[in-house]
DNA sequence: GATTGACTGATTGTCGGACAATCTCAGTGT
DNA sequence: ACACTGAGATTGTCCGACAATCAGTCAATC
């Protein structure tokens, strides 16, 4: 016998029937299927999904913990509607999170900052070619994800990604605004060449006004 | 009819059996009943507490969202195990979280200074009257928790008290290390003071000092 | 002797049904 | 205009059931 090998590259996802409902009703969220503040109907959900109503719970029990939805008791649940202070907030904690990472650039790992710049490429490869808008908006947030991640910390990614969750939330239902992709895919770049640069006090001031933008443009989200 | 009274203060928190179990688990995790690494069995916690397993189930759920249940899919659950690398990481997101804090004190609001000063002081007098351990840790962490409600931030105050409820699941097997709480003490009225003199990157350092400390203590905890 | 395969018991994941508690809202009565 | 009432809908909780999965044990095989 040829000495064990280790099979250390294969693995299976044991794919629960929460986890799958879970999946599909992000999917919907995030592509705008459901309105903000539509109501969850457990017994509506269970039979369009094909799954029990324990299941549909227990999956949307997941989405309230991750901020989509909100629950009221005895009430119901409904999709989560964002307000303006809950964007200028959200703005602040990425802010907090966001810098966090830039700061720690030159400490990072290269793995961590070859994420963002591989991020940045691939956002700039969509613009060229004219993709969805969720395509954008999910590359987008790819990017400000690997800055937090310049961090290098597990716990602050998993936070900053409910706030991308929310923030994705909130722009499915904001096609317009859409003319600014190219402009920020100059904000994205410029910060990249002043981390590379080794520039932070300056990075992060890019940083700082590129986000004030993202927050004027999601406050018209709210506030026609 | 003498004109309407307005009832402010009052209100009614309509606590459902999820909630019950979810907070005498909580209590259980943070007294040190349960050991790092127990199972919890649903059929036997249902039992005990006199409740469903579907109560059970949903309860130790949001546990696990907490960070202070592990899952393991189709094993099962158990109390939440802290690593070295998992300590180490949650001082430095608790470090940005309360450097964040820290560096908004001017321009924090006038309730949420009182706060951290209501909380410095409620420490200083359980220390004097040697409280449990259980009750200074609390109020330990409320003085941190504080910190980070500097911010003003719900979401980011909400993140940082996951990062406590953590903490605090560690502390709860470590009842040594607790000779250090006159020091803490000092430390915490210097980073006062430090804030109240307006001088913050000293404050900032301080706190960085700090934080250094607990995480050598904490460590501790896991390794012998 | 190590590996494989089958059996067993325990536990979780999912289901369906059931029922009380609570909310909503229209309707009724005063 | 106001309070009460009742029906319908929805959630919260419980129960019982069963397949799927996992951790052992133990025999069979090479």
């Amino acid at each position: 016998m040829p000495d064990s090998p280790s099979f250390e590259t294969l693995s299976v996802e044991p794919v629960s029937t929460v986890d799958r409902v879970v999946e599909e009703l992000r999917r919907a969220l995030f592509e705008g299927d459901l309105e903000p503040g539509t109501p969850l109907r457990e017994v509506a959900l269970a039979g369009s999904l094909g799954v029990s109503r324990s299941t549909v719970r227990e999956a949307v029990g997941m989405l309230v913990a991750d901020g989509l939805v909100d629950r009221i008791p005895n009430k119901g649940t409904s999709v989560h509607a964002l307000t303006a202070d809950g964007i200028r907030d959200i703005c602040r904690a990425r802010l907090v999170l966001e810098t966090a990472g830039v700061d720690g650039w030159a400490d990072a790992s290269d793995e961590a900052r070859d994420v963002v710049r591989a991020a940045n490429a691939a956002y700039g490869r969509l613009v060229r070619t004219k993709a969805s808008a969720q395509e954008l908006t999910a590359a987008h947030l790819e990017i400000h994800r690997s800055l937090t991640a310049l961090t290098g910390s597990p716990r602050l990614i998993a936070m900053s990604e409910t706030l991308y969750a929310e923030i994705r939330l909130a722009l499915a239902h904001l096609d317009r605004a859409r003319g600014n992709t190219r402009e920020q895919a100059h904000a994205h770049s410029d910060l990249l060449e002043l981390l590379e640069a080794g520039r932070l006090t300056e990075a992060r001031a890019s940083l700082v006004e590129h986000l004030a933008g993202a927050e004027r443009s999601l406050l018209e989200s709210v506030d026609p």
